[in-house]
DNA sequence: ACCCCATCCTTGAAAGTTGAACTAAATGGG
DNA sequence: CCCATTTAGTTCAACTTTCAAGGATGGGGT
């Protein structure tokens, strides 16, 4: 990441471009002061973090306002822990429940409760309009679909996936 | 930031469209896998995680390889009690120490030792091909530009600023 | 000199996260 | 039917982050 680190003379690191250091910066930037920006505009608004609030959000959109544990954690790209001290944590505010699931005694549904669905309808405005003060009310409409693209790219080179070393079927 | 969630009449939220939505989820989406990552990939590899590596990194790249405490905690972004907590941390490693500030006697200079910029040396080229590998290998060239630009303006939008209330010399 | 207040940084407790270990239940081949 | 393995979810300990409070120094006005 850095040139002067730099010290030998061999193939080497591939080291960022001037430009590409600039960009990635920048990325570095503008991502950290909007997830603290969001983390803080949903702890005022809302009480909680923002990826609670995404918890919250997944749930009421799922049939029946309610999900498999596991299922929830991977479309919230938390882990099954994280999630369980997470769910934990909503289940104490009265705004998730959690449900045995009938087809599987292992599993657990978490569900969301009236109270947890009125706290989105009251702070899902003021979130809505942070989100837009900052990304789309600023950007070009081919803007935003270039950033769609981009965040598209790079997310399929990190799909949960194999490292392709020490695969079993390989040895 | 749901449809399903809106349910009244008024002049209402200006809730996302579609495209919108989809660029949002693109975008949370591929920040949280690629911090997770680089957190991951940093952990692993140097033993702690994208914050605090990004600390040697300002260090590394300071003048004699010393910052005080509270310009390293705005370049970082980060609170000053967060900062105090991970230099005490990086200093068990050995990788920085504390040293009082000559010219002014509350100050601190986080100085990164031998040992410290050895961890960088080792551990810069893999973070940087890690970095490479997600976003610089999977984009055109035109569109690291477009996405320089874009963070830009997003991190414009997000300048550590007030609010526009309670400004004393507008009461 | 003195006082007031801003700035610099640290601290301690509470909250959140991580990774590994663990329990319970499902699954599948002999 | 049995046992080994896998899957679901929780729990524990170690670590990190946040928030509020606090001690110390610097600086400007009087």
């Amino acid at each position: 990441m850095n040139r002067a680190l730099n010290g030998e003379g061999g193939p080497g690191p591939r080291w960022l471009s001037d430009e590409e250091q600039r960009v990635w910066r920048a990325y570095l930037h503008a991502t950290t002061l909007l997830e603290d920006h969001l983390d803080r505009q949903l702890q005022r608004d809302a009480g909680m973090p923002h990826i609670y609030y995404g918890l919250l959000v997944q749930l009421a959109q799922a049939p029946r306002r309610r999900k498999r544990m596991t299922e929830l954690a991977i479309d919230a790209k938390i882990t099954r822990s994280r999630l369980s001290h997470a769910i934990a944590r909503l289940e104490k505010n009265g705004w998730v429940r959690r449900e045995d699931c009938p087809s599987d005694k292992r599993g657990q549904n978490a569900v969301l409760t009236d109270e947890g669905f009125g706290v989105l309808e009251r702070t899902a405005p003021g979130h809505v309009e942070a989100v837009r003060q900052v990304m789309f009310d600023r950007l070009t409409p081919e803007q935003v679909m270039q950033l769609g693209e981009i965040m598209q790219l790079m997310a399929e080179g990190l799909q949960p996936q194999d490292t392709g070393a020490d695969l079993p079927w390989l040895r």
